[in-house]
DNA sequence: GTCTATAGGTGGATAGAC
DNA sequence: GTCTATCCACCTATAGAC
């Protein structure tokens, strides 16, 4: 098969979308947008993605596979359970540093608007976050490195719930900070007193 | 002076847009939209707000007064730390339950591309939230009817991004019960055991 | 205050040449 | 694969009659 190039067109198209989707939301960008950084004509555009909702659809897939690859990876380090929900919430942060929303919770804020496979994909990444932090924080309390009541699976909503809307609020403010002090306080009342 | 309308034509065009944005976003409704369900031409919404960022500013400024009145209506109830604690949870929980996400909520996702004014408007309604929210915790956990470590600033930084997250979340899932799951846990881990 | 009419721009999307 | 050219629907906003 031919070498891959570093970075294709459809690629390239992706990045440029994502980071719009991330800023302005998925009602607050267009083809005219891509087009002008991408360096391409709109209708070239659409000979990539023919649909808004189909490029859509491809940036929630690109996104979650990009997510799930980083929590595998945090996984395959090991370590104690503190540190790998340090190394998650980090994930988050670093979005944020960008100036950027979580893509799927801003699309979470369009949902209504969106189209049904943009649906499937946003519940669907939330779901896999919780599934991964359930099984991190059920493990984390059998061995005693956290401490928590219900299951993990209510506290993994949670979770999710509070670092989004971290996300979300901090960002209006610009303040990378803010979003810290929510991560800070969601570890320790998760970490048992030494 | 004169008897004032129950609701007049300004009152209903409120109605409707506040209710648009909090389902589609500012950037997911037009005039159009709002034309149709007040049943009134376009052209004449322009005569009460001339411009759309008029409109959204008009909106915020509604908004926050109707909370901040929610606010004092609960202060003058009296009550328990954890009962006002609920009150507040209440008045989320409530426009979720119309399928509707907290106005400011929604427009901190739509923040990049709104104009000053508004941003300015809606980071002011959640600084007036975590300012009300921090005096009832250092009040409640004065008279001991409250636990948490740290400032009440911090935690009510901490609650308002949790309550606006579970409600961006559990609106996706159309899931009332979701919110009011992770609304428990963040009021017991604030209640002290019996 | 509400209407008709329209301006002037941008939205997503397509046709067909190269 | 990328281009020019274009379609048509929709956008916010304005002018001016009633």
């Amino acid at each position: 098969m031919p070498p891959a190039r570093r970075t294709d067109t459809a690629d390239r198209i992706l990045d440029v979308a994502e980071r719009l989707v991330q800023v302005h939301g998925f009602n607050g960008f267009s083809y005219a947008d891509v087009s002008t950084k991408v360096r391409i004509r709109k209708a070239s555009l659409h000979y990539h993605f023919p649909t808004k909702a189909g490029l859509g659809t491809a940036l929630i897939a690109r996104y979650q596979g990009a997510f799930l690859k980083a929590l595998e990876e945090i996984d395959r380090a090991g370590g104690e359970a503190r540190g790998k929900l340090e190394k998650y919430a980090s994930l988050y942060a670093n979005v944020l540093r960008q100036r950027r929303m979580c893509l799927c919770g801003m699309l979470a804020a369009d949902f209504e608007t969106l189209p049904k496979p943009m649906r499937d994909g946003v519940t669907a990444f939330f779901a896999a976050n919780e599934a991964w932090l359930a099984k991190l924080l059920e493990a984390g309390r059998r061995c005693g490195e956290l401490r928590f009541e219900g299951s993990g699976a209510a506290v993994a909503t949670f979770l999710v719930s509070s670092l989004e809307g971290a996300m979300l609020i901090a960002r209006s403010y610009g303040s990378v900070p803010r979003f810290e002090l929510v991560v800070k306080k969601l570890l320790d009342d998760l970490t048992p007193p030494a």
